[in-house]
DNA sequence: CTTGCATGTCACCGCATGGTGATGTAAATT
DNA sequence: AATTTACATCACCATGCGGTGACATGCAAG
């Protein structure tokens, strides 16, 4: 028996992932989590409080939406309307390439959909501030005018769907969705509407 | 005891649909749906052969999908690129309207995005051959571009994921999602965005 | 009127869930 | 070396799940 707290801490945090990646994130509960871990589950109480607030702790030790700052520098680098076209397709383009590769934080994305509660209300934060979801802060001094806002919505909204519903399905409105050429014609479709939505 | 094996049916078919509206589709269970109707679960599985026959019974008795008729006669209407615009303005406004009414349908289509199984299988065969996923259908003959498909597939898409996020949450992108206003928001962005997509 | 069948009821199974109180054990403090 | 303290284990609880076999009841055909 080795006693070590933060290595059973971490080993639990693993858990976590693992059964996400492997089984999904509705998978996830207390008794899954101590065996995938090989801990008793009364450990998992004693060092994170309750299932939820594990759950926090391993959202927040994965960072998954802090990867675009869109702080106010950004925005005051933005000269021409050119370059927040560039600016904003590149960000479209590097979101959907991050997270297409990344299951867990599509099985979040999903799991977000389904669930109300104190998790996921933490996570409804941490995008306020950080997320794709408030691409519309890029817009505030620049061109903001309602037809942006909405496509933005549109568009960010669609990716989501998409890549969400690759999970289960291959074939959406005649696009192989599962395919890099079928996001490939996304992308390139991005690019376009990007360039007639900015006026 | 009353025996009256189609009012006994109808009470398991109606059990389904009240325990999706009030507690959504991952309650829903051969446990569930029996206490509800307040029937044995026994006849669930007698008069149902399976769960899963019960829910495709169910999706078929309440015809989600076949309400956009996108026959060869519509097709053969479409005159000018101003018609398929406007035909498609049309489809979309309708379908929104249609979906943020319909509890039962966000219910069907979040619990689809989550499961790969028998009912998904079947709900997706009737979405192929009617829905709005088949938009495409309508591009056939007249003008079709992968610019146009891919717009409309994540038009489509973002009004699935708008619909969606709202039952959890209430602004995306600074737009409130749950409010008419926020909708006719987004029924003006689509509107012009047919217009520069369709040319 | 009785027999047979369709309909409805009940009790139980194995399994998994979230949650807890008592107990064991290794390591640090005195 | 003895005692305290932090870490880890175990056994158990009530509840719910999907699923099934044995039984009770009403109806309709013979």
């Amino acid at each position: 028996m080795v006693k070590n707290k933060e290595v059973t801490k971490q080993k639990i945090l693993e858990a976590v992932e693992s059964i996400i990646l492997t089984d999904g994130f509705d998978s996830l509960g207390i008794n899954a989590v101590a065996k995938s871990a090989g801990v008793d589950k009364v450990l998992i109480y004693r060092y994170f409080n309750s299932f939820d607030e594990l759950l926090i702790t391993f959202i927040k030790s994965k960072d998954f939406f802090s990867n675009i700052k869109l702080d106010d520098g950004v925005v005051k680098s933005i000269k021409s309307k050119e370059d927040l076209k560039q600016l904003v397709i590149k960000i479209l383009k590097e979101q959907i390439s991050y997270i297409r590769k990344n299951k867990v934080l599509q099985e979040i994305l999903l799991w977000e959909l389904n669930n109300k509660n104190k998790v996921t209300d933490f996570i409804a934060k941490e995008r306020e501030t950080n997320g794709l979801d408030n691409i519309n802060f890029l817009f505030k001094e620049f061109n903001n005018n309602e037809f942006l806002l909405g496509s933005a919505s549109l568009i960010i909204g669609g990716i989501y769907y998409l890549i969400l519903r690759a999970k289960t399905v291959d074939v959406f409105n005649n696009i192989d969705i599962t395919s890099d050429t079928g996001w490939e014609l996304i992308e390139r479709t991005i690019e376009k509407l990007i360039d007639l939505v900015i006026l």
